[in-house]
RNA sequence: CGGAGUAUAGCUCAGCCUGGUAGAGCGCUACUUUCGGGAAGUAGAGGCCGCGUGUUCGAAUCACGCUACUCCGACCA
């Protein structure tokens, strides 16, 4: 993309508006814009990461056996009578009525509409387990929205349900979540560390919430530095093998991780004290079994071996898809601006040409710009008229992984200049060399 | 939902106390010089001063009402 042709709209100063650093760099880069308290438009730039998010939690649900499918946002109330849930939920559903008077409400989550498509389509024991999933537009009348998108009323969400015949089926389909989730933000470059969380009348031990460790983050945590010291990267299962999920969903919650709602002084002292991390974390997922909460009033049964029906045994899986853009630059600045994860920039590399409008200089980045692009790089080339120290603060504060600069006095001697965001590591090698690098570094993304 | 604030140019803000027809910096447009880490000059464009009512000869400024937004707290992916 020529940034003389898009759509980026960079803030020098601060606005007003935004307390926490994740959105004030999303709104000096162009990102996001505000519509209303808690609502916001994505721009250009915002939205091309957003999508790259988006695609990797649909790659590793899909690889964990969730199905995808669309569910609207608009839902009608009567459904949520059925599950008992419109009465209880509050003022933070949205409640709307149609022309002819029938209530609705914007979906602040799916269990009822799940639950209703999967009792119509799921009559045997034959036909589960199943886990369906989707990545839609949720809506929740928050009192206080803050913070950007970090907490919105209008948020994307990945939710997934997961139907089973039986409480272990459910349990190893939780599981199977649970390392998909490891996977997912770890791809993202994050590390979100599964902390116990409550499940309210259920009980047992499954539920976790995942959060990202960063100093503005809204709860406090107690985690085990043992658990921090794992190799979050590499985590390699087999989900057709129950044995090897179980294995690494214990490794992941043996030690102790939990947030302010559910520390326990007594146990946390059982671990040792030098290995006691405490901190701030933003809640980036959450996962439940909730056994037949919906599914018995829904009535949700499929029919068992023995010819009975039987009531399905259900668990949800949420990740906040638009609260994690917040969350990853949390984790990833410093005071330039955005540092991206390779696998969630918008653009692979910025490609900068000093000095537009020479020909040598606009020839040689225009050859880089059309071979990059050829090869399957993803290129932001500014191409405007602007000073060099203007470009590359631009280029700083957007934050993309590489940045290729291409000069007259580099290129006097055969030269490009490539350095690395995150660390600043520079070399000058010829734009050959340079093209045959970039492509490596970003195969796979 | 309790408490506290704010609303003036695209952004950051001044002007309001003490009423007299709208300001700065940045950004934007044109030109000149400059040009490898946010350059300088000159000339421009850009405002129902959040909305309404009232007081007044006259309201960005005073009074009342409303709306939106922000912050602190209680609550949430």
């Amino acid at each position: 993309m020529r940034l003389t042709r898009y759509v980026l709209p960079l803030l020098k100063e601060t606005p007003a508006e935004a307390q926490i650093v994740s959105h004030r760099l999303m709104l000096r880069a162009g990102m996001i814009r505000q519509s209303s308290a808690g609502i916001y438009s994505w721009l250009p730039f915002g939205y091309r990461a957003l999508q790259k998010v988006e695609r990797i939690v649909h790659e590793e649900q899909q690889r964990a056996g969730a199905i995808p499918l669309l569910m609207p946002t608009i839902q009608p109330a009567e459904i949520w009578r059925e599950s008992g849930r419109y009465d209880a939920y509050g003022p933070e559903m949205l409640r709307i009525k149609d022309r002819h008077e029938r209530e609705m409400l914007y979906g602040p989550t799916n269990e009822e509409m799940i639950t209703l498509l999967v009792r119509d389509a799921v009559k045997s024991w034959r036909d589960l387990p199943r886990n369906l999933y989707h990545i839609q537009w949720k809506f929740r009348d928050e009192t206080r929205p803050r913070f950007g998108v970090m907490r919105g009323r209008e948020f994307l969400m990945k939710d997934a349900y997961s139907f089973d015949l039986t409480a272990e089926g459910a349990r190893l389909s939780y599981q199977k979540m649970f390392v998909s989730y490891l996977k997912t933000f770890a791809r993202l470059g994050l590390t979100a560390v599964p902390m116990k969380a409550d499940t309210g009348p259920i009980g047992g031990d499954l539920s976790h919430e995942f959060l990202i460790l960063a100093e503005t983050g809204e709860s406090q945590v107690f985690v085990d530095s043992q658990l921090l010291a794992k190799d979050w990267s590499s985590v390699e299962v087999d989900y057709e093998d129950p044995a090897s999920v179980e294995a690494i969903f214990e490794s992941f919650t043996s030690a102790y991780a939990r947030t302010d709602e559910t520390h326990d002084p007594a146990i946390w002292a059982e671990t040792p004290a030098g290995r006691q991390v405490s901190a701030r974390g933003v809640e980036v997922g959450h996962i439940f079994y909730f056994g037949t909460k919906y599914s018995e009033p829904l009535k949700a049964t499929a029919i068992g071996p023995d010819g009975q029906p039987v009531t399905l045994e259900m668990g949800s899986y949420g990740v906040g898809v638009s609260r994690l853009l917040g969350a990853i630059i949390e984790a990833s600045h410093d005071e330039n601006g955005i540092i991206w994860p390779e696998a969630a920039a918008p653009f692979h590399v910025a490609l900068v040409n000093l000095k537009q409008g020479d020909a040598a200089v606009d020839a040689a980045a225009g050859k880089l710009y059309a071979e990059l692009t050829a090869a399957g790089v993803e290129v932001l080339y500014d191409d405007r008229d602007e000073r060099a120290g203007g470009k590359f603060a631009a280029m700083d504060l957007i934050g993309l992984p590489w940045r290729l600069t291409v000069g007259p006095r580099g290129l006097a001697s055969g030269q490009v200049e490539l350095r690395r965001r995150k660390d600043g590591a520079t070399e000058e090698l010829t734009p050959e060399a340079a093209v045959a690098k970039l492509v490596a570094a970003t195969r796979g993304l």
